[in-house]
DNA sequence: GTTAGCACTCTTTAACTTTGAGTGCTAATA
DNA sequence: TATTAGCACTCAAAGTTAAAGAGTGCTAAC
């Protein structure tokens, strides 16, 4: 369909657009070595690769512009296979240098870091910690009228919640309170933990604890671990290093859409494993129709999941964002892997 | 100095400005009912209030505009007391509803319904957690190299960091270090905590816990915890609420001023207590030359102390602002300093 | 099939004009 | 003497026009 040139001269282009920020002109490319084509011979094409809907005029006698097609075609068939820059794999991997205690602490930092090196805003979807394993409940007394519920997982997480003590219920009653629940409901998820604590330790409540429905009524509250998706965002502001974004509706926007959350953008509309380039309108969703996503998965151990979004304009630097993202997820894959084999054995020996 | 129709003027045009953004004339102002003169006579005060250094012309044949003198003269003596609207007292009242167990989170929202009332941002420094006590001391361990510390305070605070554990450490080992911990070091402030430790704590250690040494150091590291100031941010975005930041480049700094956190602006460089106003450069900082800073305190149980910052543009509704921040620091320093009175009672006991 | 040449289009920039709100000053007025 | 009307003047903002520059499409020559 499209000869050797064309594809040529639409590669150039669009890289050209991502570098530049500026409609590309016949003029303009010939001059480059690698198009010895005169200008008219390039116009030609040009208007060819228009006709098939590849690049677009910003008005009549403008320079070319890729369209969403142009992008797409670029990514799945022009993109040359690009090795990380050696300034980049050191970057990253600093992130490994220093070891991190929690895994939360290391995704931060992995947005953060991510962020930085591509100047575009990141944003990195934490696994699902309800699937996480009680370790150890602890219950400590505040006053008279409170306490902090505090639930350890087996990745070290740590929820804690204050709820309300039942009047007049004593140290003992409280020490008991906690041995039913370690006795129980170790190595619970965090998602099954309402329901088993309902089924399983209930009626042993009521047997041993006085004022026994007021004390679990609070409790329930407290262990009510909402499942929130942890989402870690870097380089909020990077936008507005993209010239297409120094204007003041823009930005707005951009950070009206960010703020707001995932409700407007999913983002992490997860389909098969390996990096997914959407573009511009491919997001599915109007506001996004300016951006594209790139997003890529993680795994944390375990049949858990975490996804790794880069958000910028559709002008991107694909090729980097791809490569970078590419070997971020592996190395994040293969440090937080390690951090929970300990656990995989501890619990083997445990049951 | 100043007559008192050159008063009304002063007052009227400052308010003016306050709400339309916009350089008053002598016209307009001519035609307000307050200012029933011609305005020709206006033109003459208003000539006599700039050469006195209050008000400023932004170029030769433009309305008038308030200079930081006249802010500050406004501020101090040209203020009506004013009564809060009803609908802002609801919304305040709505915090404290629903009662919330951990300080953190009251003061949390508090800095996001300030902003949503003032459209300006805010600031809320957390009360200086460093100086609670300690209630309990946790380990819980994960694998065989790593566990989990945790710290609860007496206002319900938890800390919780993983470190490592030395080979070869036993279940025991680690209960008997919890007991000594818990033995030695409860009711010491989370200050204190690194130095008592090595007072009161190590030589025990070294009596009954094999490898001590490693142990020590790593429960010295989890333990050090970071005296990070807690600066909690509502409406971040809102500056672009104000039409004199409709423009790229100051929306830009003003985050990057924002988002650098509080080197640049030491905002509560408190001096006496009450509510204080410090307007442009009153700030001593040259990047804060054009906000205008809105401090109070609020009291957070037995010499805890927070503040609150509201940060605006100069022409900020400084009467709005100041009876908000009033009201909304005293409700909540009743609020919080209940929350500890159950503790105070509480540790009378325990000694 | 490629390229040179040319007329044409459209954006961007700068220069110029107009309009409107405001000022300062002077002279008239209460 | 304090206020006001009147008038000439200033300046920013908005609109208009003109020129420059980059690009295009098309045709004819190579």
């Amino acid at each position: 369909m499209l000869t050797n040139r064309q594809l040529l001269i639409l590669q150039l282009t669009v890289k050209d657009f991502i570098e530049s920020a500026q409609p590309v002109g016949s003029r303009q490319l010939s001059k480059k070595p690698e198009a010895p084509f005169s200008s008219a011979t390039i116009r030609n094409d040009m208007a060819d690769l228009e006709d098939m809907g590849y690049l677009e005029k910003t008005h009549t006698s403008s320079g070319r512009v890729p369209s969403e097609k142009g992008y797409r075609f670029f990514v799945d068939h022009l993109l040359q296979p690009q090795t990380l820059a050696i300034e980049d794999s050191l970057q990253l991997r600093t992130l490994f240098h220093d070891k991190v205690g929690e895994s939360e602490e290391l995704i931060r930092k992995s947005a953060t870091i991510l962020s930085e090196l591509t100047n575009y805003t990141s944003i990195l979807l934490g696994p699902d910690t309800s699937t996480h394993a009680v370790k150890k409940f602890s219950i400590v007394p505040l006053d008279q009228q409170r306490a902090v519920a505090i639930i350890v997982t087996d990745n070290g997480h740590v929820e804690n919640r204050i709820f309300d003590v039942p009047p007049g219920l004593t140290a003992s009653e409280i020490e008991k309170t906690v041995n039913i629940l370690n006795e129980r409901l170790i190595g619970t998820s965090l998602v099954q933990l309402q329901q088993k604590l309902l089924q399983e330790a209930k009626h042993v409540f009521e047997q041993h604890i006085h004022q026994a429905e007021q004390l679990f009524s609070s409790l329930q509250q407290a262990i009510a671990v909402e499942p929130e998706e942890r989402l870690y965002f870097g380089g909020k502001l990077n936008m507005w290093k993209q010239p297409e974004f120094h204007d003041f509706q823009k930005m707005k926007s951009f950070f009206e859409l960010i703020e707001k959350g995932n409700p407007a953008m999913d983002l992490f509309q997860k389909k098969g494993k390996g990096i997914q380039v959407r573009i511009g309108s491919e997001n599915k969703v109007i506001e996004m129709e300016e951006y594209s996503v790139i997003t890529s998965t993680y795994s944390a151990g375990e049949n858990m999941e975490g996804s790794i979004a880069i958000i910028g304009p559709k002008r991107m630097d694909y090729a980097r964002v791809i490569t970078l993202l590419d070997t971020l997820s592996s190395d994040l894959s293969t440090a937080l892997n390690r951090m929970t084999i300990g656990q995989e054995t501890d619990r083997r020996q445990d049951t």
